[in-house]
DNA sequence: TTTTGCCTCGCCAGAATTGGGGAGTTGGAA
DNA sequence: TTCCAACTCCCCAATTCTGGCGAGGCAAAA
């Protein structure tokens, strides 16, 4: 455990995660580990012990929006057992019984990890046993895995290609304040009122700062100032 | 550790918390130790040992909004510790300033943690020490207070008596469409063509994900939209 | 001292958004 | 089968936003 994490935190290149996870696998001794980052824009990373026919198949499908583990996920805080998820509905049925006949093991565990800007991922871990054995396994192990998918995320995004600091200009106090109550509903003269400022005055913050976060738009320019933490709603 | 984690599991009350962060502020031997649920919409939840005075003064001020911690972990993943922060600008060092008049120690080191639907907190712990002394301590505890974190948020969310109702109304894949290029600067015509639709059309979607999104206008439910994680920019 | 950035205010006209109607198809779930 | 949610299209009028013009005070930095 010591040394995986060791191994993670000086990981240089997204590669290295591939043979720490088959690692980790054969230490838990169980049949499949997985850590992958999910989006909407397709498969951003993955690693893990799945076939790779079953990888393929389930990114071809869109299994992505059908997969109740991920529905399930993405929707919880705390660590699931496959077994308490939602499969009803006939697509996941029909998803449970094509990944079975691709390998996937009967009992899962997954572990759902949440990054700035609405970055998500799992890291899952599949066997092959009983009910109890299962058990016994997720409770002995619950803690170190949910270290571990820290650390695989903390990697995962460290190693990420797109995360250069891109020189965000600071936006002025009255720019922070504009930004912040039109971001939670205020029309222009709602903030103007609140801040007890002209309208016309509100549109040079915003025209401001909209120039400094090379924004489009009104629309545009919140949805910058939030996603690069620059306003907290 | 473990029956901390085991009260933390069991505990049927918001309260309980209180205690049980005392307990291990008294057993990691520090100043501080805080669990605070950062929200724009005042504090949705807190507790720790921090003065009381500080914690009236810091949510009356609107510090949320000026906290280089706050702002610092809200686009980061891994725990941090504060030297690593901006602390240049004006407000930042009045901040800290005022913060240290409070009693809040020199060092501290806090731990970014996210849930479903842009859920965010902050697990931080706080000490008066040089920095060698410090170093020592984040490196020897780094993981514990990770899974302490974790804990706490698991807890938080559990008794957390708003996530009950209707937890989040999820878009349809056209308002999803429809969110996202609006919050990447488009024009509502501009998303039209792109999504090859009249723009009649394009506003029912606007109109039905703002009503969902119990938005106020399309910025506002652009933001929404984002800050619970329905749509990734 | 000059410059620079921030905060403040006004007017006008064209462009875009919003709110209120109504209506038809389709595919999946009950 | 029936029902519902999602997707598609249309009109009109009121409201709001945007872009371009210009202007002064103040405080910190160069």
């Amino acid at each position: 455990m010591d040394d995986v994490i060791a191994r993670l935190e000086c990981a240089a290149r997204l590669e290295e995660l591939q043979s720490i996870i088959e690692t980790l696998r054969d230490h838990y001794a169980v049949d499949d580990m997985v850590y992958h980052w999910v989006s909407s824009t397709g498969e951003q990373y993955g690693c893990g012990t799945y076939d790779p026919n079953w990888v393929t198949r389930y990114l071809e499908r869109g299994y992505l929006r059908i997969d109740p583990v991920v529905i399930g996920c993405y929707q919880r805080f705390h660590p699931v057992d496959w077994k308490r998820l939602d499969w009803s509905g006939k697509a996941a049925r029909a998803f449970m019984q094509d990944a079975s006949e691709h390998g996937v093991g009967n009992q899962g565990y997954s572990i759902p990890i949440r990054g700035p800007n609405g970055q998500f991922a799992l890291f899952t871990v599949s066997h092959t046993c009983d009910d109890d054995e299962w058990e016994s396994f997720t409770e002995l192990n619950r803690r170190d895995l949910i270290l571990l998918a820290h650390y695989f995320n903390q990697t995962a995004l460290n190693l990420e290609p797109g995360r250069k600091p891109e020189a965000t200009q600071p936006l002025s106090p009255r720019e922070v304040e504009t930004m912040t109550l039109l971001a939670v509903g205020y029309s222009r003269a709602q903030v103007a009122e609140t801040l007890s400022i002209s309208e016309h005055t509100l549109r040079v913050y915003i025209e401001s700062a909209r120039f400094k976060l090379g924004a489009l738009n009104t629309t545009h320019a919140v949805a910058r100032a939030m996603a690069r933490g620059q306003i907290v709603v």
